[in-house]
DNA sequence: GTTAGCATGTAAACAGTTACATGATTGT
DNA sequence: ACAATCATGTAACTGTTTACATGCTAAC
């Protein structure tokens, strides 16, 4: 799902500048299955307006600066409606750390050790973002899908949890480390 | 991850030639945690090779065509080796299926069905791949990255399987569906 | 005979990241 | 003073997808 696609999601729940829109998936309800960052919005941001799918209006602020505030128009909103239709196309899955973790009999034990906290941290992360989003989301669609996060990301960190050791009994041992 | 340390983690387990890490890629052990294509991985090959990082060499077959087999070399491995000791970044997942799923109430109910039993089957067809890998896989880190792929896919199903009545229930009432 | 698999590669197009530029305000 | 947050945007670079080009073999 590219930029464009988001906006276009983002405007159809309410109106939002460009800043918000990244906000909304870096930190927000989509963050669970986009990100973007500014340099990929504001672009894209241009592009759908000047395709007539979204207009845009200066709103002054006291105390910061102005944004630009979009709103979908009628052809962006049958536009995105009709995008939906598509039966989706598979989920995007990569992993750094899964790299390492199959790789583990080339590290040594310290390595293998940080890559799994680094992991389990930003995992929890995720997770406390979700269940913070989850307590004031009044929107079914949405509560659906933090609901579906939360237990993704539950079972991944169960299983991090829970196999761990087996992980690190696997790595190499101290002596027979990379130079 | 970019192609480039996918080619070099593959050659680091053994030789292969473009085709066939494109295929460990896609259908293979790395299949759950990397994707690449054609596009991608000859030109990352030819730059590698280039670099010193791994050395071609033509195979020729009876009955196909030849094959350029790559094997890593020593500064190939210690490239790789040094890649492997920093954190991992972040994992990245991205879903179509999610923001149709979000959208839920924009969308009559045959639309959110059809990309309900859409994910279902990619889901599906994802954990059979990863369980014939299991069977006959004999190195530990592979193993414990398959399992963990496994679990999570699993648990991924099940929520979709016993919440799909739920969301089926808010999506548009037919009357309602957009045009 | 036609589809699928094996096998390599290129080129155009598109998308995206990163870093930079700018500047006000608020909190530490 | 300094960092963070709000706010928009551009430009260079990197990477990737998609489509094309080629050609043989095996299975249905």
């Amino acid at each position: 799902m590219n930029a464009r696609t988001l906006c276009l999601a983002v405007l159809f729940f309410g109106e939002a500048s460009g800043y918000e829109i990244r906000k909304l998936s870096t930190d927000g309800q989509f963050s669970y299955f986009v990100d973007a960052s500014f340099g990929a919005i504001y672009p894209a941001l241009n592009k759908l307006e000047s395709d007539g799918l979204i207009a845009g209006r200066l709103e002054s602020q006291t105390g910061k600066p102005a944004k630009k505030m979009y709103a979908i128009t009628d052809s962006g909103r049958a536009a995105f409606l009709e995008a939906l239709t598509h039966p989706p196309a598979p989920d995007v899955f990569r992993s750094e750390f899964l790299l390492i973790a199959m790789c583990v009999d080339l590290q040594p034990r310290d390595v293998i050790r940080r890559a799994i906290d680094t992991r389990f941290a930003q995992l929890q992360a995720e997770i406390d973002q979700l269940q913070t989003i989850a307590v004031d989301c009044d929107h079914p669609g949405t509560r659906w899908v933090v609901d579906y996060g939360i237990t993704c990301m539950t079972a991944s960190l169960r299983y991090l949890e829970d196999n761990r050791a087996s992980l690190e009994a696997l790595a190499a041992p101290a002596a027979a480390a990379a130079e």
